[in-house]
DNA sequence: TATCATGGTGAAAGCGATTTCAACGACGGG
DNA sequence: CCCGTCGTTGAAATCGCTTTCACCATGATA
């Protein structure tokens, strides 16, 4: 492995020299010119492994998902890497697997290991949790849920499920009911249910809490919730589900009760899966800019790191959303 | 932060020491354990920077992937990420977005840069691909494509369309078209068209040339394929398709051309998709374990890294099939 | 008694960059 | 003619760890 002493000596001039060329520092023309060369000619890169020994920067980010395989997660890491790329920094991918402890795993390991920021995809926000951001060595920005004192990008969604459910109050013939998520996510389950009923209630509709049931994010959970209540209330005509999955499980569900599409028609969801929009032709549900997300919240990091270190930017940015099919 | 040499102090022994306690050398119990106390009461954790550059072995592995937003892919990275894991690897990843030239930059950066060993998730390999892998100096295992000489863990994509080919043909009235993608992805362009036409054969069905159409792995180029195809031939009656994404395109053409409900049964596809086996039932499809084959890649990969260096157990593996709904 | 493994140990030499620091030549102004 | 700048330069000190190496007991072996 060449190394920058090698270049050093070819070129005629100090690794000192060297390494001004490669970081901008004082360097006349004609050295400069020289060094140019004999990088060219040995193929030298520099190891990063020595830089981020003696700078303490390793020009990676760590990325704690809660789960890759799920679309709105995997287009949230698709703006992530987008903005990585271009700035020259490399991702560390964690995958929790929607295990709130491994999250804190991963902060305590980014945070010894080499990180320079971490971009955290939140469901839930324990305690534990702010203290750990709290204390963390290196900026942090959390992307989906809003975090009071923590640089967060995050959508409204109580905002968003109010919308939905003023909407949609009035196209429904019979009862509504409603499957969630876990209430310890703040956003998809709490905001969620909880813009919904406000929702409805702005037109004097009220959702009857017996018709409320809790899913796990996975088409399976929204297909059995969905069942156990359309037997148990005959009278049940929509379900608002907390996520597009589940509203894929309901629709199915509805489908085989009730008589081949009818689910199209009663069911709701969250996040505009491209599947089930082509596969529908469009149920209604809230469109939000998940890889957009992930863009703004890794510029934020990057400008932190990047920029002067006076916590310039670190912030809180809400961004917009928009009413599908309805 | 604390470093070492801290430890060492307050054990009252060397740095020396202190690495070897850290490492399994030769250590005596009573130093030990002082160590021991020492490094809970700094709470010390050593520099993965520094270790790195003394071993130079960074306990990262690369990832590189075409398209992080897709069912297949993110669900081999899911199993990638959990042998990682396990055995306190962790994962760099690097999204090419379907570019084969971004696939080699990453192969380089990669090289030079701090990753023991690289999980290359192939579409298209060209020669010069084969050149880079050739001449990287970390070892490297293929998902998806079989090449020569190198490391792979794949499907076998000619049988399996084969077998499909062969069990969809007995079951179509009318004409049967193909909607595949480029060819230069050997396994799922080249193998799957040619294993289909070939089970086909197999049972004295032609595949029309004509009827061949090529997509890009979205599902609206499925869709648009599908529109020319039934359009372009009304006899057409049935239409395969090289992934279940585009097979979903193709079924909303034939429910919006020939009337709802048609396209579930004139559509199949390659993966086993979750989200359209639960919204249509299940069309025919060819089900791969890909999460098994990321789990399969990733130990063999670390077994070549953690063993003997001596090109332990970096083999060629095919991973079995199943066929699904004929 | 002389010789040898054997288990333990610390000093010190790197790993390959960055960054201070002192110094130098040239140049313009006072 | 002296001095202060300015642009440039290389020697050398670090960054925090691992690993060689020489060396020391200690007990077993010849």
């Amino acid at each position: 492995m060449v190394k920058m002493k090698d270049v050093a000596e070819l070129a005629g001039v100090s690794s000192a020299a060297v390494s001004r060329y490669l970081n901008g520092g004082y360097i006349s023309a004609d050295k400069a010119e020289r060094i140019k060369q004999a990088i060219e000619l040995t193929g030298y890169v520099r190891s990063s492994q020595a830089r981020a020994l003696r700078t303490g920067s390793t020009k990676l980010i760590g990325v704690i998902v809660p789960k890759i395989n799920s679309e709105s997660v995997s287009r949230i890491t698709a703006g992530i890497g987008q903005v990585l790329g271009r700035r020259g920094y490399q991702m560390l991918l964690a995958n929790t697997d929607n295990a709130a402890d491994r999250e804190l795993e991963y902060l305590d390991l980014f945070q010894n290991h080499p990180v320079d920021g971490i971009v955290l995809v939140a469901t839930m926000i324990t305690d534990e949790h702010r203290r750990a951001i709290e204390s963390c060595r290196v900026p942090i920005v959390l992307i989906g849920q809003n975090v009071e004192g923590t640089a967060c990008v995050y959508h409204d969604d109580y905002e968003a499920a109010f919308e939905l459910g003023r909407a949609l109050a009035g196209r429904v013939d019979g009862k509504i009911a409603y499957i969630g998520v876990t209430e310890e996510d703040r956003a998809a389950g709490y905001d969620r249910r909880r813009g919904f009923e406000a929702g409805l209630r702005a037109v004097d509709v009220v959702l009857d809490p017996s018709l409320i049931r809790q899913g796990s994010f996975t088409l399976d959970s929204g297909y059995r919730a969905a069942r156990e209540l359309l037997s148990v209330d005959p009278d049940v005509s929509f379900i608002a589900c907390a996520t597009d999955t589940m509203a894929a499980g309901a629709l199915r569900a509805f489908d085989e009760l009730r008589g081949v599409g009818e689910g199209v028609r009663r069911v709701s969801g969250f996040g505009d899966n491209a599947f089930l929009r082509a596969l529908t032709g469009g149920i209604p549900t809230v469109h939000y800019g998940y890889l957009t997300s992930g863009v703004e919240a890794t510029n934020m990091l990057l400008n932190a790191l990047d920029g002067e270190e006076g916590e310039s930017g670190l912030k809180t940015l809400k961004l917009g959303h928009q009413l599908m099919n309805v």
